[in-house]
DNA sequence: CGTGCCGCTCGAATCGATTCGGCCTAGAAT
DNA sequence: ATTCTAGGCCGAATCGATTCGAGCGGCACG
C-alpha cells in the first residue's frame, strides 16, 4: 500500500547511513568547515547510494536567509515585455551586473491582481528586486518589500522611496534632440509620446493627461521637447510599439494643411511607425518628414538609419545589478543616471520649404 | 548596542500581538481555514500595526513542499539566448503556459561551472523546469532533477531520460524545403548548419564531427537535407546568428568556381547572414544564389522576405508550459510534435543556369 | 609521563510557517 | 435540562538543513 511512497531521503537519512550526525553531515557538503578527507568521503559516498541530490535548496535558503535570487519586476505580461529590444538589452545586462552573486533571475510580472499568483512580487523567495520602469501602482508592492527589506532598484521609475534609480538624462537628451532639429531649420514639430499612465490612454496630449501623469520618463522627455518647441503638440500612444507609432502617426499627418515637418518620437519602435504611416501617405523621409526616435536599438525591419537619441540599455542594467550586489553587501548603493546621446541617421534633414 | 538590529515580525509576534496561537493566525493569512471573521480581524490589524509583510516565502515553500517557481534552463548565457528571437517567442509561450500555476518563471543557464554558482540547475528552489535546447552536456543535471523528482520537460532536446519532449518535424520539414529548392531547378546546394557540439565548433561539414555530433536539432535538419541532396556540404556556424551566417558564408561562396546555386540555413539568422554575404560579393538573391532559412521569424535589418521552414514557436513553448502543468497535477504529461510549414518569401528562384 | 593545544565531530537550537488531531464551548435538538 | 454537534481555536510535530559552542581524542612539547 505505497502508492508512490518514495520519500526522498534526506541530508539526516545520509548522516545516518555514514554513521555521522547531521551536522558532520552538512558540513562534508556545503561547507567548507573542519570535515576530515575521509569523513567527507564517506558521507559522500553513502549520499550517492541513496541518490541523494544534495541540499534541499528550500530548507536551505530557510536557514541561510538568502535564496540566491533576484527578482526582475516587468510591468507588463512577459511577452509583451520581450517584444521591447530596449527591456531586453537591460535584462541582459542586469544579468550581467549580478553575474558575482551567481543568482537567477526570477521574472515577475506587475499584474495587479495578487489573487490568485502563487508568486507576486510581495511574496517570492527573492534577495533583492529590479524594477523596470516602475509606475506609482506598484507602490504597495514596493512597501511591502520594505517592511520585507527586500533591497530593491528602480531602472526608469520614479518609487517615491528611498531606492536607488538608475536612469538616463530623458529631458536632456530630448531637448538636445530638439535643439538639432531646430538648427535644420524645422518649426513645426509633432511628438508621438509613450503613454502618461497606467491605463495607457491614446489621443491627442492634453494638459489634463500630462498633470495627471504618472510616467516620468514620458513627461521628461515631452518637456525636454518642449524646452525647445514650446508649442509643439501630438499624440499619446498606447506602447512602445511601431503598429501604435503608426496608428499616431496617421492621426498627426492625415490633414496635409496642418502637417508637422518634422515628427519627435519617445521611442525608436514608435518613430519606425512614423515612418511607416510617412511612406504610407507618399511622404519621403527625410525630405518631406524629418523623424527622430528615442532608444538607439535597431528595428526590425527598418530601412533607415534612424537619427535618434541612443541610450546606454545594457549600461542601465548593468549597473542595476551591480547597485543590487552592492546592497546586498551591505554598501549603500547610489543611484546614477547616464547620458544618452545624439546619433545622426538619414532620417532627419532640413525642412524641404524652409519657413523661417 | 543594536546596530541594525530590527529583526522582522514574524507570524509568530504577529500571533502573540493578536492574542491567538500561532496555528490560527497561519489560518488567518493563508489558508481558508475555519477562522471567526473578528479573529481574522484581529490578526491582520496586528500584522499591520507591527509591519508583517505575509509569511516568508522561504519558510512557507519549505514547509509546503512547493516554491510557485517554474526554472527555465538556456543553455546558453542569457544574453546570447535572448539574441534569438525563437527563444524569446519560446519563453514567452512557456509563461502562457503556465499562467495557471501563476508561478514565478526563473532563468537558469547551463554554463557547466556549478562552482561558483549560488543557484545552479541542480540546486534551484523550483518546482518544475523547462529544458530549452538542451543538449547531452545537461546529463548530469538532468540526473540530479530525476533523483530531487523535480518534473522536467525539455523543448528540442535529446535527453535519453523519460523527460516529455516538445519538438518539431526537424528532419521532415528540412526535406520539404529541400525538394522544394530540387523542383525550383537546383542542384548544386551547400547547408550552413547549427552548431553540432558543445564546442560550437565552427568549419567545414565533417563526418567525424556529425558522428560525435550531440545536436539533434542540427542532425536532424541536415539529415532532412541530405535526404534530397545525399552530396550536400557546406559549413557549421558557431552559433545562430546573422553574424555566424555571413562568416561561414563568406567561406562557401568564396570561389566563384565552386559556388552554389542555393544554400539550405539551418536558421533565419543564418540565412540573413547569408544573403549579407551574397551581396557582398555583388551576387543577387534570389537571382545568383537561393536561399532558405528555417523558423519563421522576421529578421531585424532583413529586407527580404525569407523563404523558410515556419515554426509554431509559441505554441511550443505553450505546450511545455501545459507540460508542467499536467505533470505538477499528476497527470502523465505526453511528448508532442509540431508541424513546420514551408513559407516561401523572395529569396529563393529558379537557379540562373540551370545546370540539370 | 603529564599537560596543553588543536582539529574533528556531535547535540541541540533555530529558521518561520503549516497542518492535523484534539479540545472546548456555544447553540440546537430532544 | 442534558446531550449532541459543529464551528473555532490551540499544541505540537514537522519541513530539511545550518550553525555554534561544547566535547573529545590525539599529538607534540616540556
Amino acid at each position: 500500500m505505497q502508492p508512490d511512497a518514495a520519500p526522498r531521503p534526506t541530508l539526516a537519512d545520509v548522516a545516518a547511513r555514514a554513521g555521522v550526525s547531521p551536522s558532520t553531515a552538512s558540513l562534508a557538503f556545503s561547507g567548507s568547515g573542519p570535515v576530515s578527507d575521509a569523513t567527507k568521503e564517506r558521507v559522500l559516498a553513502a549520499a550517492s547510494e541513496l541518490g541523494y541530490a544534495g541540499p534541499d535548496p528550500r530548507a536551505r535558503s530557510l536557514r541561510r536567509g538568502r535564496s540566491g535570487i533576484v527578482g526582475v519586476v516587468l510591468e507588463e505580461r512577459v511577452r509583451a515585455a520581450f517584444l521591447d529590444p530596449v527591456k531586453i538589452q537591460m535584462l541582459d545586462g542586469i544579468s550581467e551586473g549580478i553575474a558575482p552573486l551567481g543568482a537567477g533571475l526570477l521574472l515577475l510580472t506587475d499584474t495587479g491582481e495578487p489573487g490568485e499568483h502563487a508568486v507576486s512580487i510581495e511574496s517570492a523567495p527573492v534577495d533583492a528586486v529590479v524594477l523596470i520602469g516602475c509606475s506609482p501602482r506598484l507602490a504597495d508592492s514596493i512597501e511591502a518589500l520594505r517592511r520585507r527589506g527586500i533591497p530593491a532598484v528602480a531602472i526608469e521609475g520614479e518609487t517615491g522611496e528611498d531606492i536607488p534609480e538608475i536612469s538616463i538624462d530623458n529631458l536632456q537628451a530630448t531637448r538636445r534632440g530638439a535643439e538639432y532639429l531646430r538648427q535644420l531649420g524645422h518649426t513645426d514639430v509633432a511628438i508621438v509620446t509613450l503613454p502618461f499612465d497606467a491605463a495607457r490612454t491614446r489621443g491627442p496630449i492634453t494638459e489634463e493627461l500630462l498633470r495627471s501623469s504618472t510616467a516620468a520618463t514620458a513627461s521628461q522627455r515631452l518637456a525636454g521637447a518642449r524646452e525647445i518647441f514650446p508649442e509643439a503638440t501630438g499624440r499619446v500612444a498606447g506602447a512602445s510599439s511601431i503598429e501604435e507609432g503608426l496608428e499616431a502617426a496617421r492621426a498627426l499627418l492625415a490633414d496635409p494643411a496642418r502637417r508637422p515637418t518634422a515628427v519627435i518620437a519617445q521611442s525608436d519602435l514608435l518613430a519606425a511607425g512614423v515612418i511607416q504611416a510617412a511612406e504610407e501617405l507618399g511622404l519621403q523621409v527625410p525630405a518631406d518628414l524629418s523623424v527622430l526616435g528615442f532608444d538607439g536599438i535597431r528595428v526590425d525591419g527598418l530601412q533607415h538609419d534612424l537619427t535618434t537619441l541612443a541610450q546606454p540599455s545594457v549600461a542601465k542594467g548593468r549597473a542595476a545589478g551591480e547597485a543590487v550586489v552592492q546592497m546586498l553587501s551591505g554598501e549603500p548603493p547610489a543611484s546614477r543616471c547616464f547620458t544618452s546621446t545624439l546619433h545622426v541617421g538619414d532620417t532627419t534633414a532640413a525642412p524641404r520649404a524652409s519657413a523661417d
